[in-house]
DNA sequence: ACACCTAATTGAACCGGTTCAATTACAGTA
DNA sequence: TACTGTAATTGAACCGGTTCAATTAGGTGT
């Protein structure tokens, strides 16, 4: 494997000359950098990255970490969402030829250990964060380190100039407001998990939504989900089991809704007919499900890119212009799992 | 940001006795070693990874690069299947304090570009492969790189020890078997993209199943599609515009069955009563469709773990024991998406 | 007291880049 | 021809670990 000082004698010139060709310096004649093109050309010469991350001090990495969730004792699948996340964030890295490096870790003590680890041993150059839970304590040490990192979501002030959002609270009182256009009175509500941050946010929505339009909410239709298929299978049924049980049901995200249209089908009712459904997401299955999923949809691809953008400016210490704003308009997509009431 | 020489002075000892500490060597005398982590706590001393990078010749990061595929412009979104592997493969990752790094790149020149540059620049300790293409360029370089990579999949001989896969043939003949019992006759079949390197595995099984149940295949219900909802929408039309249509479709992925089952509803057909439908890969979501679908099941949480086990041992040039076999058994789960043909 | 052996410790050399003060090359001017 | 200013090049020092031959410490046997 060839070093810079081979190919600096291939060429005969010095390592420092090799370097400056390597790095697009404009001090270099152009005949020596053709020369030096040549040799590592003949030579198969890469710079090596460590070598490079050593003396530079950057990695040209950026690091995520999933907080491995179980409940019951079995692990949470990470939701279709943060694929789509990931495929936004690569896309955008590549031009900058920048790798995305992935860790999974349940939350805690070791979780708070491997981001130690990473920020100090300095492996990767900045970090993105999402799903943050209540007083999360990523964030904390993150600012206390001063290690660039960027936040999809918001966290405890809307200051500071690291996240990107949804107004996902916008998005559902978007989502009452056409179940109550449609006749729907009692509405039921798939929650997140208590422990994430973002759930207090999607509940003022929920609660500004059915304020404006006149509609009391009732505490008994309220379920507090874990995002997954199965657990929006239970709240419906515990739904339909109450005395007086709810014609619409707003969750958040798709596979509790995909759970939820499952758990209204296994009755016997109608989705869309006799029980409305509304998702949070618009994955790529929504528009296939059965019936098609009435849901809100977020840029996600594009928010992944945005924060990618973000993530680099803030590394680099330049100035920062989010020309598209960070809190974005999620937007109601209307589809046949939401109907008039029977 | 203390180096090994700062803890060294403050311990007393040389830069040697803490790297032997920090690397669990027994050399060290233990009262020295309790010094030696006194200080490393008191200066808050991590070691830093491209430091260590550079003398050791090992990253503690494995990649994989996604390859974006357009078709009439638009960007194919990766298959949730993919996520589950990436939750393998970072589930048993952690263990082993090893990161995922992910590229996405658009097959072609640049996509060779990327991987010379990540094995020759040793960004990377291994690589995985999956949804390898016909004569794929990626596994010749590799090999003759010997650069260390394992392949979700087979390659044009099922020798070597670098990779497992799913019998997908065995599940497809499954599947037809099952298809033909309740009665099928005209079966269609869904194929993945031809560029695929299992296509024509894929179609082994599809054309042994047949025959073994002596069932004739139709050409005309035959489509290749491309993992998309879309896809296996517009296949299934396709399809069902015959003059004489099939009355069970099979499709190559969990995505494109749901895109069937949509295209079939959409013509006021029952799936499982007038079509029935089959897919492959059980994604979290089939158990929850309408109706639930059935499909071939791979462990492909366990597959991403057993991957990485591979990777690492190739890495570590350790002698291999794949005690579970490289070829695993994929299992045909039966839902209502596939009944009697009416 | 001395030889001998093992356990522990040392620190210079190395991994392979980048950086920058110092030096050299060369063209333009007096 | 000497002088000046800019362009190009040089190479030692540095980034922060690991490694290993050489050295020292400490214990045992005679």
């Amino acid at each position: 494997m060839p070093t810079i000082r081979d190919v600096a004698r291939y060429a005969q010139v010095s390592v420092g000359t090799v370097s400056n060709v390597l790095n697009g310096s404009t001090l270099v004649k152009d005949e020596t950098r053709q020369r030096v093109l040549m040799a590592i050309e003949a030579l198969n010469y890469h710079p090596t990255a460590a070598a490079r991350s050593l003396s530079t001090q950057r990695t040209n990495t950026i690091g995520m970490i999933r907080s491995e969730i179980r409940l019951q004792g079995n692990l949470i699948e990470t939701d279709p969402m943060v694929l789509d996340l990931i495929d936004g964030i690569t896309s955008a890295a590549i031009s900058s030829s920048t790798g995305l490096t992935f860790w999974a870790i349940p939350a805690g003590e070791r979780e708070m250990a491997l981001y130690k680890q990473l920020v100090t041993s300095r492996q990767i150059d900045g970090l993105i964060l999402f799903a943050l839970r209540e007083k999360d304590p990523r964030v904390a040490y993150l600012r206390e380190q001063e290690f660039p990192f960027v936040i999809f979501g918001r966290f405890e002030s809307d200051e500071g100039d690291n996240w990107i959002d949804v107004d996902g609270a916008g998005g559902i009182e978007a989502a009452v407001r056409h179940l109550v256009e449609l006749g729907h009175h009692r509405i039921a509500y798939l929650s997140p998990p208590h422990e994430q941050y973002l759930t207090g946010l999607r509940w003022q929505g929920f609660v500004q939504g059915m304020r404006d339009m006149n509609v009391p909410i009732d505490l008994a239709l309220v379920y507090e989900g874990d995002f997954s298929e199965k657990s929006g299978q239970l709240g419906t049924h515990y739904f339909l089991d109450q005395p007086n049980p709810p014609t619409a049901i707003f969750c958040n995200n798709d596979r509790m809704a995909f759970g939820a249209m499952r758990a209204i089908q296994a009755r016997g009712l109608v989705v869309g007919q006799d029980v409305s459904v509304v998702g949070f997401d618009d994955v790529s299955l929504a528009r296939y499900s059965n019936p098609p999923l009435t849901t809100i949809s977020q840029p996600i691809h594009h928010i992944g890119g945005a924060l990618f953008d973000l993530l680099i400016n803030l590394i680099n210490q330049q100035p920062i212009d989010l020309l598209g704003g960070k809190l974005l308009k999620p937007e109601l997509i209307v589809r046949q799992s939401t109907g008039m009431p029977r």
